[in-house]
DNA sequence: ACAGTAAAGGAATGATCGTTCTATTATTGA
DNA sequence: TCAATAATAGAACGATCATTCCTTTACTGT
């Protein structure tokens, strides 16, 4: 009986999600997102509930399809050092690709005291899920034999995600292909030695 | 033959930097920087010009005060791995202590679409001042014979600040001391091995 | 003592913030 | 064909944004 919608909700998402990506949550406002998505406010309302909702909402769409392709990388198998590499090599190259918004979820912590707290637990939640799958890789590695026996996957898998975050911090501020990728092979051999 | 300031800008620095600190430019209203500060809105921009001007002066007092000691830490006669060691000693300590508010300088380095190229430009150049610092650190240990020949100061000088960043924003977001504390120790051998 | 100067005070500027109003349009099951 | 439903449209809401106006107050070189 309704009218039909004019938009399609993952369009919508993928164009606000871009604005956030860039602008950060407080740089964003709802006239850039109306414009960015060309939807009507009112009907931005209407599917998200507010600016907080539809932040929230491109989070979710964030992880589920720009940073999707990463979480396939480090669970592809067998898994391994080589999901490591490979998950990183991918960082570089999207870092000095000149692109420049760093990581959303990164941004969104650095901003959890602006952001609200759902938001802020997201982005969390959605970087521990990463630890999560690269401490997968560093135990397998390590039942490989290509990881020393003395070292803790927990806190590799910790230090690699802090690794990351510093990464996607100098990928969006001083971005240079060169260096990073030395920066990443440096912190990738700390792993195996 | 005017009136005397009933303000010391130095402390009025100090609380505009506190909240500029916790909530990022674009989180922080001018409103917020009147209420910290105490000081009349019409005070505050015959000192500093504008919101903009603030931030500026509010960076050079960050790193002119709490950043200082770092500097020092850095510069300490002999340098030498000890120095980075203290270093990411200290900054495990401020993360752990429950304040989170991360860096100033790498929030900045986030916030660089929407702070102003001057802002951001200014950020940028403290960061590099410190990975200058770790670098002289780290020619000075590889001159001693405590860092492998084949590797390359540059490199390990700008992993350091790579590393550094994601410290801080893992200590903004998820502190943990014994995780913050181990990571860092995986991060330094990396430059001795 | 007084004139000159700038700080403090408080209200108010237009612009933009996130959000919501009413009215209109389009769609579809009955 | 028509009633029900919700999406679109555009204006408008009060609140807050950064900034500035005018007035009053206090200090100091002369």
């Amino acid at each position: 009986m309704p009218r039909t919608k004019e938009y399609v909700r993952e369009e919508v998402l993928e164009a606000a999600t871009r604005v956030f990506w860039e602008r950060g949550y407080e740089g964003t406002s709802v006239e850039n997102l109306v414009t960015a998505t060309g939807l009507h406010r009112r009907s931005m309302y209407g599917e998200f509930g507010d600016k907080d909702g539809l932040f929230l909402a491109c989070i979710d769409h964030y992880v589920n399809t720009t940073a999707k392709h990463l979480m396939v990388t480090l669970q592809a198998s067998p898994r391994g050092l080589k999901n490591i590499g490979a998950f990183f090599r991918d960082r570089v190259e999207y870092a000095a690709s000149g692109i420049s918004r760093g990581c959303l979820l990164v941004n969104t912590a650095i901003e959890n005291t602006v952001v609200g707290p759902k938001a802020s637990a997201k982005a969390r939640g959605y970087l521990q899920l990463m630890e999560e799958e690269f401490y997968a890789c560093l135990m397998a590695a390590k039942s490989h034999g290509h990881i020393p026996e003395h070292k803790d996957c927990r806190v590799l898998a910790r230090y690699l995600t802090c690794f990351l975050e510093g990464l996607m911090v100098m990928g969006k501020d001083a971005p240079d292909r060169e260096s990073l990728e030395r920066v990443v092979q440096t912190a990738l051999e700390t792993v195996t030695i």
